[in-house]
DNA sequence: TACCAGGTCCTCG
DNA sequence: CGAGGACATGGT
Protein backbone atom coordinates (compact mmCIF):
# COMPACT_ATOMS: atom_id res chain seq x y z
CA UNK A 1 0.00 0.00 0.00
CA UNK A 2 1.34 3.39 -0.97
CA UNK A 3 0.30 6.32 1.06
CA UNK A 4 1.41 8.87 -2.28
CA UNK A 5 -1.02 6.51 -4.48
CA UNK A 6 -3.44 7.17 -1.84
CA UNK A 7 -3.61 10.44 -1.38
CA UNK A 8 -3.24 11.10 -5.09
CA UNK A 9 -7.01 8.90 -5.33
CA UNK A 10 -8.37 10.90 -2.50
CA UNK A 11 -7.79 14.18 -3.75
CA UNK A 12 -9.05 13.47 -6.90
CA UNK A 13 -12.28 12.22 -5.02
CA UNK A 14 -12.47 14.78 -2.87
CA UNK A 15 -10.63 18.29 -4.01
CA UNK A 16 -9.38 20.36 -1.86
CA UNK A 17 -10.59 20.65 1.69
CA UNK A 18 -8.95 23.80 2.87
CA UNK A 19 -9.33 22.68 7.05
CA UNK A 20 -8.94 25.39 9.38
CA UNK A 21 -9.66 27.84 7.17
CA UNK A 22 -9.08 31.20 9.82
CA UNK A 23 -11.75 33.48 8.23
CA UNK A 24 -11.13 37.09 8.35
CA UNK A 25 -7.56 38.91 8.95
CA UNK A 26 -6.50 38.34 12.59
CA UNK A 27 -3.35 37.48 12.71
CA UNK A 28 -1.14 34.30 14.17
CA UNK A 29 -1.72 34.31 17.71
CA UNK A 30 -5.81 34.35 17.31
CA UNK A 31 -5.83 31.84 14.22
CA UNK A 32 -3.46 29.43 16.64
CA UNK A 33 -5.96 29.94 19.94
CA UNK A 34 -8.96 29.15 17.51
CA UNK A 35 -7.28 25.97 16.19
CA UNK A 36 -6.17 24.87 19.37
CA UNK A 37 -9.77 25.21 20.99
CA UNK A 38 -11.20 24.05 17.91
CA UNK A 39 -9.04 20.89 18.20
CA UNK A 40 -9.99 20.14 22.06
CA UNK A 41 -13.99 20.50 21.58
CA UNK A 42 -13.39 18.67 18.46
CA UNK A 43 -12.85 15.21 20.61
CA UNK A 44 -15.37 12.96 19.59
CA UNK A 45 -17.74 15.88 18.43
CA UNK A 46 -19.64 16.50 14.95
CA UNK A 47 -17.27 20.05 13.73
CA UNK A 48 -20.88 21.23 12.53
CA UNK A 49 -21.50 21.36 16.45
CA UNK A 50 -18.05 22.88 17.36
CA UNK A 51 -19.14 25.55 14.93
CA UNK A 52 -21.82 26.78 17.20
CA UNK A 53 -19.59 26.25 20.37
CA UNK A 54 -16.94 28.65 18.84
CA UNK A 55 -19.51 31.63 17.69
CA UNK A 56 -21.05 31.42 20.99
CA UNK A 57 -17.64 32.42 22.16
CA UNK A 58 -17.42 35.23 19.36
CA UNK A 59 -20.54 36.64 20.29
CA UNK A 60 -19.88 36.45 23.38
CA UNK A 61 -16.85 38.88 22.76
CA UNK A 62 -15.12 35.57 24.91
CA UNK A 63 -12.31 34.19 22.38
CA UNK A 64 -8.82 35.81 23.38
CA UNK A 65 -6.86 33.35 25.45
CA UNK A 66 -6.88 35.50 28.19
CA UNK A 67 -10.63 35.63 28.40
CA UNK A 68 -11.12 31.86 28.18
CA UNK A 69 -8.63 31.44 30.71
CA UNK A 70 -9.94 33.44 33.64
CA UNK A 71 -13.57 33.47 32.65
CA UNK A 72 -15.68 31.37 35.58
CA UNK A 73 -15.42 27.39 34.42
CA UNK A 74 -19.18 27.47 34.19
CA UNK A 75 -19.65 30.15 32.21
CA UNK A 76 -16.93 29.06 29.70
CA UNK A 77 -19.24 25.56 29.83
CA UNK A 78 -22.27 27.42 28.99
CA UNK A 79 -20.55 28.82 26.22
CA UNK A 80 -19.56 25.72 24.79
CA UNK A 81 -22.50 23.75 25.21
CA UNK A 82 -23.32 22.63 21.92
CA UNK A 83 -19.90 20.94 21.50
CA UNK A 84 -21.25 18.74 24.05
CA UNK A 85 -19.32 17.17 27.16
CA UNK A 86 -19.30 20.84 28.09
CA UNK A 87 -18.06 20.46 31.81
CA UNK A 88 -15.15 18.36 30.20
CA UNK A 89 -14.08 20.15 28.02
CA UNK A 90 -14.40 23.66 29.82
CA UNK A 91 -11.96 22.02 31.87
CA UNK A 92 -9.93 21.03 29.32
CA UNK A 93 -9.46 23.74 27.59
CA UNK A 94 -8.43 26.01 30.72
CA UNK A 95 -5.71 23.73 31.45
CA UNK A 96 -4.21 23.84 28.38
CA UNK A 97 -4.58 27.93 28.50
CA UNK A 98 -2.97 27.46 32.02
CA UNK A 99 -0.17 25.34 29.89
CA UNK A 100 0.80 27.89 27.60
CA UNK A 101 0.08 30.83 29.88
CA UNK A 102 2.67 29.30 32.68
CA UNK A 103 5.72 27.67 30.12
CA UNK A 104 5.19 30.43 26.92
CA UNK A 105 3.66 33.39 28.26
CA UNK A 106 0.42 32.87 26.10
CA UNK A 107 2.39 33.03 23.17
CA UNK A 108 1.31 30.51 20.75
CA UNK A 109 3.87 31.27 17.99
CA UNK A 110 6.71 31.44 20.76
CA UNK A 111 5.52 27.81 21.86
CA UNK A 112 5.47 26.49 18.63
CA UNK A 113 9.26 27.64 17.96
CA UNK A 114 9.92 24.03 20.14
CA UNK A 115 11.43 21.28 18.67
CA UNK A 116 7.96 19.22 17.48
CA UNK A 117 8.24 16.47 19.50
CA UNK A 118 9.69 18.37 22.59
CA UNK A 119 6.59 20.30 22.62
CA UNK A 120 4.07 16.90 21.52
CA UNK A 121 5.37 15.35 24.90
CA UNK A 122 5.21 18.89 26.82
CA UNK A 123 1.20 18.98 25.41
CA UNK A 124 0.87 15.10 25.98
CA UNK A 125 1.16 16.07 29.56
CA UNK A 126 -1.79 18.76 29.84
CA UNK A 127 -5.32 17.08 31.04
CA UNK A 128 -7.19 16.68 27.90
CA UNK A 129 -4.89 16.15 25.15
CA UNK A 130 -3.71 13.10 23.81
CA UNK A 131 -2.32 11.83 21.03
CA UNK A 132 -4.95 13.52 18.18
CA UNK A 133 -5.28 16.55 19.84
CA UNK A 134 -1.75 16.98 20.29
CA UNK A 135 -0.75 16.51 17.18
CA UNK A 136 -3.98 18.42 15.43
CA UNK A 137 -1.93 20.81 17.37
CA UNK A 138 1.34 20.70 16.06
CA UNK A 139 0.25 20.50 12.68
CA UNK A 140 -2.31 22.84 12.00
CA UNK A 141 -1.53 25.54 14.24
CA UNK A 142 1.79 24.94 14.35
CA UNK A 143 2.92 23.69 11.16
CA UNK A 144 4.94 20.76 12.23
CA UNK A 145 5.36 17.82 9.79
CA UNK A 146 3.26 15.44 12.49
CA UNK A 147 0.69 13.23 11.08
CA UNK A 148 -2.27 12.83 12.77
CA UNK A 149 -4.09 9.67 12.84
CA UNK A 150 -8.15 9.44 14.11
CA UNK A 151 -10.20 6.82 14.09
CA UNK A 152 -11.09 7.27 10.62
CA UNK A 153 -7.34 7.21 10.06
CA UNK A 154 -7.09 3.32 11.04
CA UNK A 155 -10.27 2.19 9.44
CA UNK A 156 -9.13 3.62 5.86
CA UNK A 157 -5.67 1.30 6.57
CA UNK A 158 -7.86 -1.46 8.09
CA UNK A 159 -9.65 -1.68 4.64
CA UNK A 160 -6.37 -2.10 2.99
CA UNK A 161 -5.73 -5.21 5.21
CA UNK A 162 -3.07 -2.96 7.54
CA UNK A 163 -3.53 -2.71 11.51
CA UNK A 164 -1.20 -1.38 14.01
CA UNK A 165 -1.24 -1.66 17.75
CA UNK A 166 -1.16 1.56 18.69
CA UNK A 167 -1.51 4.99 17.41
CA UNK A 168 2.13 6.09 17.18
CA UNK A 169 2.65 3.18 14.78
CA UNK A 170 0.13 4.55 12.22
CA UNK A 171 1.19 8.21 12.55
CA UNK A 172 4.90 7.05 11.94
CA UNK A 173 3.34 4.69 8.77
CA UNK A 174 3.06 7.51 6.76
CA UNK A 175 5.56 9.84 8.10
CA UNK A 176 8.49 6.72 6.75
CA UNK A 177 6.13 7.10 3.59
CA UNK A 178 5.65 10.09 2.64
CA UNK A 179 7.58 13.61 2.01
CA UNK A 180 8.19 15.51 4.88
CA UNK A 181 5.44 18.12 4.21
CA UNK A 182 3.29 20.41 5.99
CA UNK A 183 0.42 20.48 3.39
CA UNK A 184 0.82 17.43 2.43
CA UNK A 185 -0.11 16.19 5.67
CA UNK A 186 -2.21 18.64 6.27
CA UNK A 187 -4.64 17.91 3.36
CA UNK A 188 -4.34 13.82 3.16
CA UNK A 189 -5.75 13.86 7.10
CA UNK A 190 -8.63 16.30 5.87
CA UNK A 191 -9.09 14.15 2.78
CA UNK A 192 -9.08 10.73 5.16
CA UNK A 193 -11.85 12.65 6.78
CA UNK A 194 -13.96 13.60 4.08
CA UNK A 195 -13.43 9.92 3.12
CA UNK A 196 -15.02 8.45 6.37
CA UNK A 197 -17.60 11.02 6.54
CA UNK A 198 -18.58 10.13 3.19
CA UNK A 199 -18.50 6.20 3.88
CA UNK A 200 -20.31 6.60 7.10
CA UNK A 201 -23.26 8.56 5.46
CA UNK A 202 -23.74 5.41 2.46
CA UNK A 203 -22.54 2.75 4.78
CA UNK A 204 -20.28 1.58 2.20
CA UNK A 205 -16.64 1.42 1.31
CA UNK A 206 -15.71 4.62 -0.58
CA UNK A 207 -12.65 3.68 -2.99
C1' DT B 1 -35.49 5.86 17.97
C1' DA B 2 -31.00 4.56 18.08
C1' DC B 3 -26.51 5.63 16.66
C1' DC B 4 -22.71 8.46 15.51
C1' DA B 5 -19.43 12.36 15.66
C1' DG B 6 -12.11 14.78 13.39
C1' DG B 7 -11.17 11.40 22.00
C1' DT B 8 -9.53 11.35 26.64
C1' DC B 9 -9.49 10.17 31.34
C1' DC B 10 -10.44 7.16 35.20
C1' DT B 11 -11.27 2.86 37.46
C1' DC B 12 -10.89 -2.03 38.06
C1' DG B 13 -9.22 -6.57 37.65
C1' DC C 1 -1.70 -3.12 30.79
C1' DG C 2 -6.75 -3.73 28.75
C1' DA C 3 -11.38 -3.54 28.98
C1' DG C 4 -15.26 -0.83 30.31
C1' DG C 5 -17.58 3.31 31.58
C1' DA C 6 -18.30 8.40 31.81
C1' DC C 7 -18.63 12.52 29.59
C1' DA C 8 -23.30 15.32 26.37
C1' DT C 9 -25.00 17.84 22.32
C1' DG C 10 -27.15 17.90 17.68
C1' DG C 11 -28.05 15.59 13.14
C1' DT C 12 -30.00 11.70 10.52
Amino acid sequence: MDPRREYMALRRRYGPQHWWPVDGPKGYEAAALEICVGAILTQNTSWQNVKKALDNLRSAKAFSYKMLLTMPRKRLAQLIRPSGYYNQKALKLQAFLTFVAAEYGGSFRKMFKQPAMALREQLLAVHGIGKETADSMLLYAGNKPIFVVDAYTKRFLAEKGITFGDYDEYRVFFEKRLRRNVKLYQEFHALIVAWGKEGSRKQNVAR
